[in-house]
DNA sequence: ATGAAAGCGCTAACAG
DNA sequence: CTGTTAGCGCTTTCAT
């Protein structure tokens, strides 16, 4: 009826589980249940037997099974970052991986590469196995779909990017007003002509970064100049190539600010290729992880990725572990970090 | 007897099960099972009926109960890397993490920081959510503790570093080749005095370079200089201080070898400072960053990440797939891009 | 082609 | 302090 009373398990493949344990130590299989899950009330000599028997038999608890009597709750969450690979969001998850571990929370992750596709079913693979929550940088434009599943319990919150229709929690760079620093800087050293660099404009991260480039120059009496924006610069080619037809342009900029730090290298490297790298001003937005080797050492708009993910995560286990309060958007600020390269003054 | 009936279920927490599902299609359970689990032999009425209802209550396939009376698969593996911070453990992990979803396979990942004791628990947390497969960036020096568990049916595969005791299949740069190369080069351009900047004895990469470093200069017929080795460089700035050292030194090294990306960009920092970026060699092991934006540009020793991760995880689909050929330890070729920091000659 | 019953490994709710 | 019983959500026999 029952294989489990194998005497040859250990060379059978195959797991032991709490019965077989639970004969070996010759007690109940509750009893094994308590001195596994650390129930208090346990003697020490049932909790020696027990202790004995997990050990000869290699026994390992099986979560899965175990949430499916409890409360359901299966200690991990899911990440749905950009690309893994790329600094920024390397170093968010890190943040974020690092204070789920204190909690015992794993964590699945996958890259979904701007695909709202791959987004999708991402989550439904993640939905699948029950995660607690999902932490999420969005490549769809809309998070509606979550909702029946927000409903059932999931927690959300998004990062990076602000979610657009669904009021949904949200840790964010302060983009607008990194921006508008930057370019403010950038005036302040006497530029007129600032070039802005940015990738899709279906990406909020975008589109506020350009609003408070537009925002500082028109604060400061200047008239945003379309020819000076490129956008939708997906990859450090396209910035190379960008930056290369501005600076041929009749009436160059004198400075450029590069709205992601893939399109902030694409601009060093066009600069470097020109030989204009200490004439013209950059600034680009993300710590650049060149950016302290080059000369000029690269002034940027630092965003904070280890408070985005740390809070990121802190939000989601507050939802977890009971917070209603409304959805919010909390903004992280950024930081200038003048190195040089942002300060280089206009040709007078 | 079942609280599953609720009419008002959309607004009650928590999720429809198949029993709701099959209640409101008005079919049997099973019938839910074969149509959301795709089996053949359907009739198009009933589907239709179940994927109404599906789409009604938003059911969502549970797959953690499913795994538990199916073939105790979970479709998931664990990545343990050092610091998915490091481009070289992020973008091993996004070769993972690709093939990994085409194969619907989800990954769980943890940094372990060079602690055993994080690698044993992290390795913990994934077994008892049973993952299918393991690949690991060992901090251990011993994955003997994971015996128990490879012989329950768990496939393990080392990543970047080899296994010492136990036989496990690994998947590896030529660290050794990489390393002689790089020193044979410096060689050739004349370098008699060759420093080795290496990280922790206790790691097999860095043994296995310094060894290829020596082995370099000795079929040279150049005596190694301990004077010359320096090792146990865990951060960028022991890697600073380490050069600046060296530099300091008497009769100072002309050439420096990096066995490391973050020990390669403290010795271009401490080179920079020292204004003698154009006058010292240089060769890092790992891709740099920044190797193709400083003046010089930075010679290296690349490792394709791209397939040690792809490698590894198609070896760990492979045993998955019941491939029991013996453990094997896969050396993946590094290649020298010269690139001008390499290419200086010793002065005259 | 569809359904009923048993049980995966575990825990909650009750006994003793 | 310890054990028994039922059942989590699903899949597997085995019927019909």
């Amino acid at each position: 009826m029952n294989n489990s009373s194998n005497f040859f398990r250990c060379s059978t493949p195959g797991r032991a589980t709490m019965h077989d344990v639970a004969a070996l130590a010759g007690v109940s299989l509750k009893s094994v249940s308590r001195v596994v899950n650390r129930e208090p009330g346990v003697s020490a000599e049932l909790a020696r037997k027990v202790g004995a028997a997990v050990a000869e038999l290699g026994y390992r608890h099986n979560l899965g099974a175990s949430n499916l009597r409890r409360g359901h709750r299966t200690a991990s969450i899911g990440v749905l970052v950009q690309d893994l690979s790329n600094g920024f969001c390397s170093e968010v998850l890190r943040a974020i991986e690092d204070r789920a571990r204190s909690r015992a929370v794993v964590v699945m992750t996958s890259s979904i590469e701007e695909d709202p596709d791959r987004e999708r079913e991402a989550v439904d693979g993640l939905v699948a196995r029950r995660i607690d929550g999902l932490i999420l940088m969005p490549a769809s434009r809309d998070q509606a779909y979550l909702d029946a599943d927000r409903a059932a319990g999931l927690a959300v919150v998004a990062v990076d990017r602000s979610p657009l229709s669904t009021p949904l929690d949200a840790v964010v760079a302060d983009n607008q007003g990194g921006a508008a620093e930057a370019t403010g800087h950038l005036l302040a050293h006497g530029h007129r002509r600032i070039a802005f660099l940015g990738d899709s404009a279906g990406i909020s991260t975008a589109v506020e970064r350009r609003d408070g480039y537009r925002m500082a120059l028109r604060a400061s009496g200047v008239r945003p100049d379309p020819h000076l924006e490129r956008v939708d610069l997906r990859t450090r080619d396209d910035a190379v190539q960008a930056t290369r037809e501005l600076l041929a342009m009749e009436e160059p900029p004198t400075a450029l600010f590069a709205g992601r730090n893939v399109i902030c290298t694409g601009a060093v490297l066009a600069l470097q290729q020109a030989g204009l790298s200490h004439q013209v001003a950059l600034i680009g937005f993300d710590e650049v992880a060149v950016g302290e080797f080059v000369q000029p050492r690269i002034t940027v708009v630092r965003q904070d990725t280890h408070a985005i993910g740390t809070h990121a995560i802190d939000r989601l286990l507050a939802r977890l572990d009971g917070d209603q309060s409304p959805a919010a958007i909390e903004v992280i600020p950024t930081a200038l970090v003048q190195r040089g390269s942002g300060e280089i003054p206009p040709p007078s």
